[in-house]
DNA sequence: ACACCTCGAGTTCT
DNA sequence: CTCGAGGTGT
C-alpha cells in the first residue's frame, strides 16, 4: 500500500474481488442462464461496490460493473439495437429507501404524484415489435443498449398476438416479461425427473432457458407465458397522458395486462400494497420477487428524466430474499414408523424466509440424485409455501474438487438391519420389524392426535419409556408400571395422573381412530373411516375375507390385501387381543344419526373457525353423509373459509369458481344442505 | 392405458 | 408442503 494512498488496501481488494465476482454472476445470469445466487445476493454485491464507490470515487474505473447495466449479449443470438434503450430500474429494499425516493421526487416537480404500481415478475425482459399491427422482432434486454433477437422463439408464445387487434399505430414496441407460470415448470421438472434428467432449479431459469432455445419448437413446447407493462418506441399512436392510459391500450391492442396494477395515491398505500403482496406472493401463479412502482402521469414523467443508469420516475422494491445459500453438511437418512428412511440435509444454519433453517428432507434416493447434491456442496435453500424449508440445487461452482456423490446408505442407521428398496419402487425401507426406531414410531402414532389421541404421550415421553425398557408395543401402553414411571425425572405425582387420565379416556374413541392406530400399511385416518363405516365393528373387520373388504367403495386390492395380511398375522392378533384385555373397546363408527343434509357434497374447510376446530367442522360434513377432503378440486361444492385460510386453496377456489363460504354460511349449510344464492354482481 | 382426485407418510420451526 | 402411489372413471 501506497503511503500518498489514503484508502486502505483492504478496501481496494474488496472493492477488486467484488467486481471479479459481481462479473461472475453477470456471465451466469446474462449468458448461461443458470446464477447461481439470488436476485437478492447479488444485489448485496453490487451495493457493497457502490457502497464503496461512493465512499472512494478515486476507485471507480471505467470497466467497473456499476457502470454497466448487465452484460453484453452472447454469440448464439444476432444482437439487436434498441432503438429507446431499456433502462434498468433503481431498487429500494425499505419503506425508508421508498421515502428517500418520494423525497428526491419533490426536488424536480410539484404537486401530487399518483403512483402505479405492478407486481414485479421474476421472468425475462422483453421487447416486442409490431410494424402497421403485425410482429416483426422480439429482443432480450441485454445490457440495455444491445440485446438478442429472439423472434422465432417468442413467436411461439401463445399470449402474445401475431397481429395487433383494433387500430394498431405505424410502429409500436412492448415491453414486458415473458415468464414460465409456476403449474408449467412443475409441470416440466415432473417430465425432466421421469427422464432421469436434471431439474431446472426455478421458474425463471427455465423460463430464460425455453427461450434461448435454437430449435424453437422446444420453445413453444414450455408454454410460457407474458405480461405486458410498457410502451418503447411508438410511431403514431394516441397521445397519452397516464401509465394507466398506455396500459389499458395496450390491452385493447390485445396483450395481457397484469390484473393487480393499482394505482395508488401516496406512498402509505404503496408500501401496504408492497407488503400485501410480500404476504400473498405464493397465490400467485408466477414467481414475483418485488414490486414495480412508476409516477403514473407521463408530464411528471418526463420532468423528472433520468439518470445515465436509470430512471427518476421509477423504483423496484425488492423482497426480501427467499432464497439463501448454505453449505450442506451431511446427508444423513431417518427412519419413519413404516421403516421408510428418508434422506434429509444437514446444513450450517441460515436464516430464510423468517427463520432460521437447519434441515430439510430430501424426499428420496431418486429426489438427491436428481438434485445432485453431495455433502460438502454449497447449496441454495428456500421456504417451500413459506414453511418448508427445501434444498433447491447445489451451486455447482462452488464443488469442492473431486466431491464424492452420495450414496445412499445399505445399514439402517439406527438398529444396522439391511435398507432395501424394491424394483419399481422409490422409497426405501428398513427390514427389521423390531428397529426401535419404527418401534417408538409406532406407539407415538398410536397416541397422537389422529389416532388414540392421549395427551402427553408425545415422542419424547415414549422414547424415555422405551429406554427405560417400560414398554414394548402399543398394548404396552395400558399396562404400563406406574411405580417405576414416578421414579423417573420429570414424571411427579401430577403429570402420572394426567398420563393415566388420558390413557384412560382414549379406550374408548372411535373405532375409526384404533384402526388408524394400529400401523396398517395405507391406512390413514380417511380410509380407517371408510372402513369403519362399513364393516361396523373390529370383529368384522378382523374375519373378512380380501374379497370382502375390497368391495368397499374405496378401498381396492391393495388397501385390501394389506388390511387382510395385517390382522393374519399372529403378533397383530396378540396385540389387539391385549388392547382387548386393557379395556380398549371401540365406540361404534356412528354415534347418534344426524339428518344426512350433506350427501353427495364435497366441502373443504381452510383456516380456523371460531366455533369449532378444522377437524371437527370435517367430522360435522362426514357425519352428515358429506365428504371433507384437503385439497381443493373442480367436484368441490364449496370452500369453508376461516381466520388464516391457506392460500393455495382460496386461489384455486376463487380460479374454479368454487363458492366460498363464512361460518355463518356453512352452519346453515350444515343444517339444510343447501348453498346459499350467489351475491349478485 | 390414462387422467384425475385422494390419501398416507414424513417433514420444519416457533 | 411435497412426494409417491392407490382408487376410480373414461
Amino acid at each position: 500500500m501506497s503511503p500518498t494512498d489514503p484508502v486502505s488496501g483492504d478496501v481496494v481488494a474488496r472493492a477488486e474481488e467484488l467486481r471479479d465476482q459481481i462479473r461472475y454472476h453477470n456471465r451466469r445470469y446474462h449468458e448461461l442462464d443458470d446464477p447461481e445466487i439470488s436476485d437478492a445476493e447479488y444485489d448485496a454485491l453490487v451495493r457493497e461496490l457502490q457502497a464503496i464507490e461512493e465512499a472512494n470515487p478515486d476507485l471507480v474505473t471505467p470497466d467497473s460493473p456499476t457502470q454497466q447495466v448487465g452484460s453484453a449479449p452472447s454469440e448464439l443470438f444476432a444482437a439487436v439495437r434498441h432503438r429507446v434503450p431499456m433502462m434498468s430500474l433503481d431498487n429500494a429494499f425499505s419503506f425508508e429507501e421508498l421515502q428517500a425516493w418520494g423525497k428526491r421526487m419533490e426536488r424536480y416537480i410539484e404537486g401530487g404524484v399518483e403512483f402505479c404500481c405492478e407486481l414485479k415478475i421474476d421472468g425475462v425482459a422483453m421487447s416486442l415489435l409490431y410494424e402497421n399491427g403485425r410482429y416483426t422482432r422480439a429482443a432480450t434486454r441485454g445490457d440495455g443498449q444491445v440485446g438478442e433477437d429472439v423472434t422465432p422463439n417468442v413467436a411461439t408464445i401463445s399470449a402474445i398476438p401475431d397481429q395487433l387487434s383494433g387500430d394498431p399505430p405505424a410502429v409500436i414496441e412492448v415491453r414486458g416479461e415473458v415468464y414460465m407460470p409456476l403449474a408449467e415448470f412443475e409441470r416440466l421438472n415432473k417430465e425432466q425427473a421421469e427422464k432421469g434428467l436434471r431439474l431446472f432449479v426455478n421458474p425463471r431459469n427455465s423460463g430464460a432457458g425455453s427461450l434461448r432455445q435454437k430449435d424453437a419448437s422446444i420453445t413453444a413446447s414450455r408454454n410460457l407465458s407474458f405480461w405486458a407493462y410498457q410502451v418503447g418506441e411508438l410511431e403514431g399512436g394516441p397521445p397519452f397522458t397516464t401509465h394507466w392510459d398506455t396500459l389499458q391500450y395496450l390491452n385493447e391492442l390485445g396483450f395481457p395486462i397484469n390484473p393487480n396494477i393499482k394505482v395508488l395515491a401516496g406512498l402509505d398505500d404503496v408500501f401496504r400494497y408492497c407488503e400485501r403482496w410480500l404476504h400473498d406472493r405464493h397465490t400467485l401463479d408466477y414467481e414475483i420477487d418485488g414490486v414495480v412502482i412508476k409516477v403514473n402521469d407521463l408530464g411528471q414523467r418526463r420532468e423528472l428524466g433520468a439518470t445515465s443508469k436509470a430512471p427518476r420516475w421509477a423504483i423496484a422494491y425488492k423482497f426480501p430474499p427467499e432464497e439463501r445459500t448454505t453449505l450442506l453438511r451431511n446427508i444423513q437418512v431417518s427412519i419413519g414408523r413404516t421403516g421408510k428412511a428418508t434422506p434429509f440435509a444437514e446444513m450450517e444454519p441460515v436464516f430464510v424466509g423468517g427463520s432460521t433453517v437447519g434441515m430439510a428432507t430430501l424426499h428420496n434416493q431418486d429426489q438427491v440424485r436428481a438434485k445432485d447434491v453431495r455433502p460438502g456442496d454449497t447449496v441454495v435453500v428456500r421456504k417451500a409455501g413459506d414453511v418448508i424449508p427445501e434444498v433447491v440445487g447445489p451451486v455447482l461452482s462452488l464443488r469442492p474438487e473431486g466431491l464424492p456423490e452420495w450414496e445412499f446408505p445399505t445399514e439402517c442407521p439406527v438398529c444396522g438391519a439391511p435398507l432395501v428398496r424394491l424394483d419399481g419402487e422409490s422409497d426405501t425401507f428398513c427390514t427389521n420389524v423390531d428397529c426401535p426406531a419404527q418401534r417408538v414410531g409406532r406407539i407415538v402414532h398410536f397416541a397422537s392426535r389422529g389416532a388414540m389421541d392421549i395427551e402427553g404421550f408425545g415422542d419424547k415421553t415414549v422414547m424415555t419409556f422405551d429406554r427405560e425398557g417400560l414398554i414394548e408395543d402399543i398394548a404396552g401402553i395400558y399396562t404400563l408400571d406406574w411405580d417405576r414411571i414416578r421414579q423417573l425425572e420429570g414424571f411427579g405425582d401430577i403429570s402420572v395422573a394426567n398420563l393415566q387420565t388420558a390413557i384412560e379416556a382414549s379406550k374408548s374413541r372411535p373405532l375409526a381412530n384404533l384402526l388408524t392406530g394400529l400401523n396398517i400399511r395405507h391406512l390413514g385416518f380417511t380410509n380407517s373411516q371408510v372402513l369403519a363405516r362399513a364393516m361396523g365393528s373390529l370383529d368384522r373387520i378382523m374375519s373378512a375375507s380380501e374379497e370382502e373388504i375390497s368391495a368397499v367403495e374405496g378401498i381396492g386390492p391393495v388397501i385390501a390385501a394389506s388390511v387382510h395380511e395385517f390382522f393374519s398375522l399372529d403378533r397383530n392378533r396378540d396385540v389387539i387381543r391385549r388392547l382387548q384385555e386393557a379395556g380398549v373397546n371401540p365406540q361404534g363408527p356412528s354415534a347418534p344419526t344426524l339428518p344426512q343434509t350433506m350427501v353427495g357434497l364435497s366441502v373443504v374447510v381452510t383456516g380456523t373457525l371460531e366455533r369449532l376446530s378444522r377437524e371437527a367442522a370435517e367430522e360435522a360434513i362426514k357425519a352428515r353423509g358429506g365428504k371433507a377432503p384437503g385439497s381443493v378440486s373442480k367436484k368441490t361444492t364449496a370452500v369453508v373459509v376461516g381466520e388464516g385460510p391457506g392460500a393455495a386453496k382460496l386461489n384455486k377456489a376463487q380460479e374454479l369458481g368454487v363458492p366460498i363460504l363464512d361460518e355463518a354460511a356453512f352452519e346453515r349449510l350444515l343444517e339444510t344442505g343447501e348453498l346459499p344464492e350467489p351475491a349478485a354482481g
